[in-house]
DNA sequence: TATAAATCCTGTAGCAACTACAGGATCAAG
DNA sequence: CTTGATCCTGTAGTTGCTACAGGATTTATA
């Protein structure tokens, strides 16, 4: 059993991040020493460590949380799991055509951007009057 | 002089919005009426319409108050702009790229994930020792 | 004219997912 | 025995809104 900080290194989950997980119910309260401290078992980092990835895939807590349910569970719902990442997914990818639809629209303001203007076009035309 | 909610109107910004701009300083303290009711010009539904497109392109708020005071100054500082705004394509590049990384990481997840299986390839995936 | 519906006001709290203290207790090393 | 590291609880801040609660006016309808 180690301590949290110990759990925070070997999981990559800040120890700040570690007690509002426990906090939000995301992971169970881990045993106390006798100073009340939290100790934290290779299975309690193993959460961290699998919550971790979860983040990093980009899935929001409560699906990192729903998924380290169903995979601490008995039957892991493979079906609930590929719905769950493919609606991901399709978020990721509205977000990339939503990003480069934005990237587009900022390069054709600064296009004609250049020092020794008098008026910025930019600024100009985020002044006009039309809508999107 | 028109009411807060024709000026949510005319510019697209939410009644709540414009008074939290408002609150933040993001946009000066508009007129009041004898009733005590906020009165917008012309001029202040152009504000509003600016901040809209600036954060539609995907500007933080302070960045947008940056381009509207350049905006409403007496010299357009055209660099200072062209420099905003590629430092904000950067970011946006930067997190298209990213997207792209995850979006290819999931597909590669799930590709084996299909109903009958016994345990879900993903969740095993997540559950490995190796960090990124 | 009475009343209902719309609009406005202030002030506060909630969202996501942390992060950063403050203020104190305890522990390990030299 | 003191210094510094680590831990504890509890609260507030971050970003950019959004959503009330509870009340005052105003406008439209019967």
């Amino acid at each position: 059993m180690i301590a949290i900080g110990e759990a925070s290194r070997q999981s990559g989950v800040g120890i700040e991040t570690i007690r509002y997980y426990e906090r939000e119910g995301i992971v169970p309260k881990p045993e106390r020493a006798s100073n009340n401290r939290r100790l934290y078992s290779q299975r309690d980092v193993g959460r961290l460590r699998f919550l971790k990835k979860c983040r990093d895939l980009g899935f929001p807590l409560t699906d990192a949380k729903t998924l380290l349910d169903l995979s601490e569970g008995s039957s892991e719902d493979c079906q609930t799991v590929k719905e769950m990442a493919e609606l991901h997914v399709c978020n990721v990818r509205d977000k990339i055509k939503e990003l480069i639809r934005l990237e587009a629209a900022l390069n054709e303001l600064t296009a004609n951007c250049d020092s020794g203007n008098v008026s910025c076009p930019m600024l100009s035309q985020l002044r006009t009057t039309g809508s999107h």
